[in-house]
DNA sequence: GTTGAAAGGATGGACCT
DNA sequence: AGGTCCATCCTTTCAAC
């Protein structure tokens, strides 16, 4: 489970299609990449080489994007975090381009999306505390104008999995 | 780069003290996991040994949580992605507790957590298509007794990072 | 912190079924 | 296609300095 594919941009978007093995070995190695072949292949029923082969493919293919150590959040004093929705009254292609540059730049927006709805925006900021949010939500708007935002505090992580569902039945 | 510790219980909440090279350390794992102790003590200055040790006080006192593969969810067909807002009236322990395992036992809800102010919890759901939505709808309202729900659709993932924003100074 | 050695895993070739 | 065997290289792991 070693070496990374160097900056896949995604150009086949050749549906890739799965069997249950891939399937399995991908639910495998989302829980934990540090299983080695040996273990995959025997958790799979198979033989090394064609486990071996099928996760290459599957880099290739970008399925697997990239292989990362999950660190705890509080471990590193980033005790605050939050979900910040945004509503914007600019919807031109510079204002977004803008937008969307300083949420890039800025380490702390953990996560971004675009909405459909009546707000435009979701983030995840994770900060190591209110003040650090301050500072940041400042900045932001600062940089970008923006019609309304909503900061939501989240007191618990009830559940953070990186692994997606992944179903059992082919297309 | 292998190894997973089993289930640590995050049994030691002794104050993990980071230098700086821990957290250049931190840095490269969370960007990618793959690198070589050889090409972490170059990047970092420091040379194997080290650096080894470093990684395993690191993954004992729980700062590195796992080692996991990131991987595509549109080339899995998980094309839908929803932020749920949730409000309750229940706040009694048993309904919170319900709740909590209903979210837990379904992969979809990726992520979960529970707020401060008026909004009681927010949910990051992962599916296939808006019917898949519907159907894990329908099927936790059928479980636990919800005020009231609101479902943003997400039209375009703008970031997101595995990566938490490492500060550069110390506490 | 450095060197180096031993054990084990990754990668890929050759050749089967 | 998958399976087995094998050879080589690269890492991890840890002992000794």
């Amino acid at each position: 489970m070693t070496e990374q594919i160097p900056d896949k941009p995604d150009g086949d978007k050749t549906f890739v299609r799965l069997d249950d093995v891939d399937r399995k070995i991908l639910s495998l190695l989302q829980q934990d990449a540090s299983l080695s072949l040996d273990q995959i292949a025997d958790r799979v029923g198979a033989s090394k080489t064609p486990v071996w082969n099928r996760i290459r493919k599957l880099r290739e293919a970008g399925v697997i994007r990239r292989q990362v150590a999950i660190l705890d959040p509080e471990a590193l004093g980033l005790e605050a975090c939050f979900f910040v929705l945004i509503r914007t009254s600019e919807h031109d292609k510079e204002w977004a381009a803008r937008f969307l540059r300083a949420l890039r730049e800025r380490p702390e927006v953990v996560e971004a999306h675009r909405l459909a709805g009546d707000i435009d925006y979701i983030l995840k900021v994770q900060v190591r505390n209110a003040r650090a949010y301050d500072r940041f939500y400042q900045s932001l708007i600062g940089e970008v104008k923006i019609h309304n935002v909503t900061a939501l505090l989240s007191m618990e992580e009830i559940k953070a999995s990186s692994a997606l569902p992944i179903a059992e039945a082919s297309g």
